[in-house]
DNA sequence: GCCATGACTTATT
DNA sequence: TAATAAGCCATGG
């Protein structure tokens, strides 16, 4: 079975990223009650059921940039999603400053409580 | 159980 | 802003 109990939190916390919104890794790790785990959230991402339809387009570095390979299908995929989204990208960087998601207190309270 | 790896982060230069 | 280094932690060989 799933050998991480951590799973389902970083699933949760990552469907409630609203849309036009991006966030750090280490951002979600610690919405998930999980501070300094980023690289788990990655590899949550990365072995996901595509099923769970998870938004991991809108996840960054804290830099702002996207996490794959520049060229690599992948990153211009997630470029190409976050355009649709209304998300400005400048090459394959995001400025967390605009488009950063700063849970309200209503959606800490209603979503991210555990 | 030790070692290398990775969709990371922070501090330093 | 970019390049380096060191820290971090779950996985897999």
């Amino acid at each position: 079975m799933a050998s991480t109990q951590y799973h389902g939190q970083i699933v949760h916390t990552l469907s409630v990223i609203p849309l036009g919104r991006v966030a750090s890794y280490g951002q979600i790790a610690d919405l998930a009650g999980l501070p300094g785990r980023a690289r788990l959230v990655a590899r949550v991402l990365k072995t996901a059921d595509k099923q769970l339809a998870l938004p991991w387009h809108r996840v960054l570095r804290s830099s702002g940039q996207i996490a794959f390979a520049p060229g690599s299908d992948e990153a211009m995929e997630q470029r190409a999603r976050l355009l649709a989204e209304g998300v400005m990208v400048k090459g394959l960087r995001v400025d967390m400053a605009v488009y950063g998601w700063q849970p309200s207190l209503d959606e800490i309270l209603t979503k991210l409580a555990y």
